[in-house]
DNA sequence: CACAGCCTTACTTTTACCTTACTTTTTTGC
DNA sequence: GCAAAAAAGTAAGGTAAAAGTAAGGCTGTG
């Protein structure tokens, strides 16, 4: 199993234990993750997750300021972030109460570092499996991480709007993506105006995965309700 | 937390032993869910896998013909399908080797039932949390984040005003639904002089959904009233 | 039996999207 | 910093699917 691609997902750290938060950083790093950032306190980790937007929260349920559990609910009213507990005893009220709130999981110390790893990858995983960096339609297999479309032997190159565009449709794999959704992926803010525009993407994509871009087969309209992108299991 | 779409994912449970078996299959029945497959062995397990295609397989570590860990690799070659492990002895070797291989949760023996349902829960919210809504009619089912109908092997596309109107009726799943109401789902501020072109979708909805449209079983007129949707399940 | 309310079907209109060529903006290489 | 190339945006005419219209036909009710 490949995982090196959820390697570049930004952790979340949050614990009081200086050399605890070094440890685990240390077996981060040593994996391959690049992108942690850590807190010490309750305060210390809302505004984390607030200023950072990490992928995934692993939380101490002791902390200075309170407890995992009510950051993790404070966490909730504006984030569905996936977070796993990290807690000193192994208690079943512990885990339930972390669990029953809707954690992703709960790891007891003193916990081995493979099986960290392992819940972190499982859980990653779970979440974000739709950004592998690969996705194959009917005729072609578009590259993400190059940015490059394969069909027929040729490689195409994919340009920035487009990449945007076929991400955010593979994101939602054959479900309906509005236009509104799209232009606002496209173009931010102030996605208005962009229609035509929007329709002059959607030929030249087709033109770069399509056999006959006239009849797709894989970017799909949905008239009145947006676009969708089938997928080849 | 509303977990309750969960409910009517399917589970399989593999463990050899039959109080085991029945004592689970109680624990989830108790909690609503109302599809759970078992099976007994290795053997037992792929084949339900591939008949019953369910959303979730909790396997035991120890089974008498090999392990719960060949049975997931075995799975792997065909399915990507979510797995948890439950096993007698709470060994790191292997939660490791569970973990290792994929697996996104392990639960040791003896375990806490709220413990057991929690981390279904959290390993199906995570994988299905972006299920399109649909729902079960008689002779077919309405996929409404694809907006298509799967009746008899066939998928029968809905345009924008289908897709309204049986969203329309489907939010208030059985009762009456005003032509009104549905007027103004459809039409908006201004919803008046449209009962003929109503009338018109309702019949190409019919036509979609209905084995025979004429004598509809899932859409249903109440005359004077306005119409309701008859779900099954 | 007459009427109301809905069904059915064929037909017309409309609208959302397609297509293409062209213009403007941004990026790249020198 | 400039010119060339690439990408992105704009505009206009075309088209087919979707929506709307209308007329005649059922069916149950008073």
């Amino acid at each position: 199993m490949d995982n090196t691609f959820l390697q570049n997902k930004k952790l979340l750290l949050v614990d009081d234990e200086p050399e605890l938060l070094e440890m685990v950083t240390a077996i981060l790093s040593d994996e391959g993750f690049g992108n942690i950032v850590t807190a010490v306190s309750v305060k210390e980790g809302i505004s984390a997750v607030q200023n950072e937007k990490p992928d995934l929260a692993i939380l101490d349920v002791m902390l200075p300021d309170g407890d995992g559990f009510s950051l993790m609910q404070q966490l909730r009213t504006f984030s569905d972030m996936p977070v796993i507990f990290l807690t000193a005893k192994d208690e079943a009220a512990d885990r339930l109460s972390g669990l029953g709130l809707g954690a992703d999981d709960y790891i007891a110390k003193p916990f081995l570092p493979q099986e960290l790893l392992f819940r972190i990858y499982a859980v990653l995983r779970r979440c974000y499996k739709e950004d592998t960096p690969f996705i194959n339609l009917d005729g072609c297999t578009i590259d993400f991480g190059r940015a490059e479309v394969h069909k027929a032997g040729k490689t195409i190159p994919l340009t920035a709007k487009e990449h945007i565009f076929l991400e955010t449709l593979a994101r939602s794999e054959g479900r309906i993506v509005t236009v509104d959704t799209l232009c606002e992926a496209l173009w931010g803010d102030n996605p208005f105006g962009y229609e035509n525009s929007l329709n002059a993407h959607v030929r030249r994509i087709r033109e770069k995965i399509e056999a006959d871009p006239s009849n797709p087969v894989s970017l799909i309209t949905v008239k009145g309700l947006g676009y969708k992108l089938n997928t080849r299991k």
